[in-house]
DNA sequence: CAGTGAGCGAGCTTCCGCTTGACTT
């Protein structure tokens, strides 16, 4: 018999728990949710006051036949799942399915892991607060009735099993928005001005106007000539720079993918490893609040490291909305451990994370800004140096937060020391041609910050959603390679006036999220059909609701009710009287035979036509993919046209032709009923044949070092080089190799050793862009 | 490595949030 069952969500918090409460004391994980929503069916019944049905999943039925077991032993069950409504939600689901006796049964909560908090969390038990179930029961059911009543209009209306949700709709929405915004977006050349002047050192000052073309900036620098300068004011201000909060799920993001380059998805696996490790604490989370140890933690070791001066101890408040506070921020466990052991990139985050929050309890950085104004006697123009001191560099000393904007020079030169009315000498003058600049498409990162002050999303979902719209195709996640430009420079230098001309690449991406055409073709198709779900705005005011259900101020069935009445009559509606969504443009006619050209998604993807069907003359238009880069939005004429080039022969090697063309894997060079993938910076459409052959060569030469064993003994054994290194293929299935083992030496024997070890990995085939997902 | 939405047609796809493995590739 046990004395007490304590029931938390994650086994690493159970078992630090277990530590805390001593041998009276079972604790036990319930691995988050235990039941939900049936997976095929809808599970409301929308006729009886939205009645959920509520459903075990086979991979929860053993850890709730565990716990039924447990709980039939224990004396007192306490029930200590997260304080917010998704945790309430999951005590109770424990309570039904578990069938509890209320007499038995204690609530506690807890906003941190330490043994005070939970001592004290067992002092003050409650009862379950129906309110806040019945918020998260309005949550779900809501999230479910637009999800499933949606994505079926889209399977009839665009294509089979796409999607919309109250969530991923509105993150496909941002990127696509924001991408018009690029094409829309029309770049403006102006001159930027630099002078580089002498004082007791030399330092450098900016003009206070951008001038508008190369004529003004020569005829500003005509004035220069014969201009003195002088330093017409100097001003120095001392500021202040203070330490940003500790992390966040979505801000521990942000600065992973900005300083360590880290996907969202991967500074998650990461961090739940150092979670589970016991090295930080839960990486879930929106609060921003630290523990009281900590914070003692934090003071010792800042004071004993740097000393009294840099100390200083911060509280801060969350301002992300819907924020739900349930845990601490992300902190490391102990403080004074700077360093733990792992692979190179657990140890990289980890180290993130004990800088920011050492941080964001030391001193704010005192910095002196000095302006210094520099008078040209010709000109009513002048020019602006700044430079920046840091007097005190407080938390500086450990860490700097990044941003986003990716500004040339940002670095602020130190300045000479500069009096008011003294002369100073020009070296060099120089203005650049630049360019305004495109808004930047969005970083897996920079989308969930935007989403999170969109108050859409919760930490535990911003790395899935991100998924699911990748897995989906309505996004793709690409680097694309820039263009060249040109832009000229004019110099003044020992009085004379030079112009040349630099060429610079611009307008290359990487990592960056950019809509597909389907992507678009859903997003316009909810933006017509329902506006309400995809505005930015409907998140917060459902939340708004819930907020009211969760206080008992509102019947959650009332809610719903008011949402689904129209929404539904929506739903029927569309399904009965909106048109088949493809997306088409015309994009003008072909000059050769005059016949329209446009473009549209097809059965396979986007397509560009000649011409349309004829069922009189039995004419057939013509048809070429698009290419991949390549928008239904954006395409010209021109570039459509250019399509229909391929397959394009460019005359013989070796005897046999070359040709190139785009198949299912992309554009290829095909030579002698062989097949070569161009490479990512080819254009199939004006590749040369040396190139061409160049690839041919280059495969043919990959094909030869793919072999790297055979045997007598077996002729279908093989040491092979493939993607992912040397493996042992044997009768079309695929084993690995041991590490620290040589391929090229493996005898007969050792590799029949190592596939009788291991599971055969016959390569099974995955459709593309399906998830896969465990069975 | 081609096709470019139907007309024989079964049955399938899908949401958001809470959790961790089990899996290739």
């Amino acid at each position: 018999m046990t004395e007490n069952l304590v029931i938390v969500e994650s086994p690493a918090k159970a078992k630090t728990i277990e530590k805390f409460l001593g041998k009276d004391f079972t604790v036990k994980s319930s691995f988050g949710h235990i039941r939900d929503l049936s997976k095929k069916k809808l599970g409301i019944d929308t006729e009886k006051n939205y009645k959920p049905e509520y459903i075990i999943s086979d991979d929860k039925k053993k850890v709730v036949e565990e716990l039924k077991k447990i709980t039939k032993e224990s004396k007192t069950i306490w029930l200590a799942s997260d304080e917010d409504r998704e945790g309430e939600a999951i005590a109770w689901h424990l309570c039904e399915v578990l069938k509890l006796d209320k007499a038995k049964t204690r609530r506690i909560v807890f906003h941190e892991i330490t043994k005070d908090a939970i001592l004290n969390a067992i002092q003050n038990p409650r009862d379950i607060n129906q309110s806040l179930v019945n918020a998260q029961q309005a949550r779900r059911v809501l999230d479910r009735l637009v999800g499933f009543e949606i994505s079926p209009i889209l399977w009839k209306k665009v294509k089979p099993a796409l999607s919309a949700g109250r969530v991923q709709s509105v993150a496909v929405r941002l990127i696509v928005d924001r991408e018009r915004e690029v094409i829309a977006f029309n770049s403006e050349s102006f001159f930027k001005v630099t002078g580089f002047f002498q004082g007791k050192t030399p330092f450098k000052a900016d003009l206070s106007e951008k001038l508008k073309n190369q004529k003004d900036a020569i005829a500003f620098l005509e004035l220069c000539k014969t201009s003195d300068f002088q330093v017409s004011n100097v001003t120095k201000k001392p500021s202040k720079r203070t330490p940003a909060p500790p992390f966040t799920t979505s801000t521990l993001q942000q600065e992973a993918s900005r300083k360590l380059n880290f996907s969202v998805a991967q500074t998650m696996t990461l961090a739940q490893r150092l979670y589970e490790a016991g090295h930080i604490t839960y990486m879930r989370t929106d609060s921003l609040n630290l523990s009281a140890t900590a914070i003692e933690a934090a003071k010792n070791m800042i004071i004993k490291e740097f000393g009294e001066k840099y100390h200083h101890t911060r509280t801060f408040k969350t301002k992300s909305k819907g924020a739900q506070e349930a845990h601490e921020a992300i902190r490391p466990t102990y403080l004074d451990k700077q360093k733990v052991s792992g692979t190179s990139a657990e140890q990289r985050l980890y180290e993130l994370i004990w800088k920011r929050t050492i941080a964001s309890q030391m001193s704010e950085a005192l910095v002196e800004k000095t302006t210094v104004n520099i008078n040209v006697s010709k000109s009513p123009l002048t020019f602006i140096a700044s430079g920046e001191v840091i007097q005190f560099d407080g938390f500086l000393r450990v860490y700097f937060e990044s941003t986003d904007d990716e500004l040339e020079d940002t670095t602020k030169d130190i300045l000479p020391q500069l009096i008011k009315g003294q002369n100073v000498d020009v070296n060099q003058i120089v203005a650049t041609q630049r360019f305004t600049q495109k808004p930047p498409r969005f970083t897996e990162a920079s989308l969930v910050k935007k989403l999170e002050e969109l108050g859409i999303g919760r930490p535990s979902t911003y790395a899935p959603t991100i998924s699911t719209i990748l897995n989906r195709g309505y996004v793709l996640k690409e680097d694309r390679p820039g263009t060249e430009r040109k832009y000229q420079i004019v110099t003044l230098k020992n009085g004379k006036i030079t112009d040349s001309e630099k060429v610079e690449q611009t307008g290359a991406e990487k990592a960056k999220l950019f809509p597909s055409d389907i992507g678009m073709v859903v997003n316009d198709f909810l933006v017509e059909h329902f506006p309400k779900i995809v505005d930015f705005n409907f998140t917060a005011t459902v939340e708004k609701e819930f907020d009211t259900i969760a206080i008992g101020k509102k019947e959650w069935t009332e809610m719903i009710d008011k949402f689904y009445k129209p929404f539904h009559v929506n739903v029927e509606k569309t399904l009965k009287e909106s048109d088949y969504s493809k997306g088409e443009r015309v994009l003008g006619n072909d000059p050769k035979s005059g016949k329209s050209v446009s473009v549209r998604i097809g059965r396979f993807g986007p397509v560009a036509q000649i011409g349309e069907t004829n069922s009189e003359t039995g004419e057939k238009p013509q048809y070429a993919s698009l290419l991949k880069g390549q928008l239904i939005e954006s395409i010209t004429l021109e570039e459509a046209l250019a399509l229909f080039n391929l397959p394009r022969n460019l005359g013989e090697y070796e005897g046999k032709e070359v040709v190139i063309g785009v198949g299912r894997f992309g554009p290829y060079v095909r030579h002698n009923s062989k097949f070569f993938s161009l490479k990512k910076t080819d254009d199939p459409l004006t590749i040369t044949k040396e190139r061409a052959v160049e690839l041919i060569e280059e495969g043919r030469k990959k094909a030869s070092e793919r072999l790297i064993q055979t045997f007598k003994e077996e002729p279908e054994l093989q040491v092979l080089n493939g993607r992912w290194g040397p493996y042992i293929s044997f009768k079309k299935a695929n084993y690995k190799i041991p590490k620290g083992t040589d391929p090229k030496t493996l005898s007969y024997e050792e590799c029949m050793k190592i596939i009788e070890q291991q599971p055969a990995t016959n390569g099974k085939k995955r459709k593309p862009g399906v998830k896969s997902k465990a069975k």
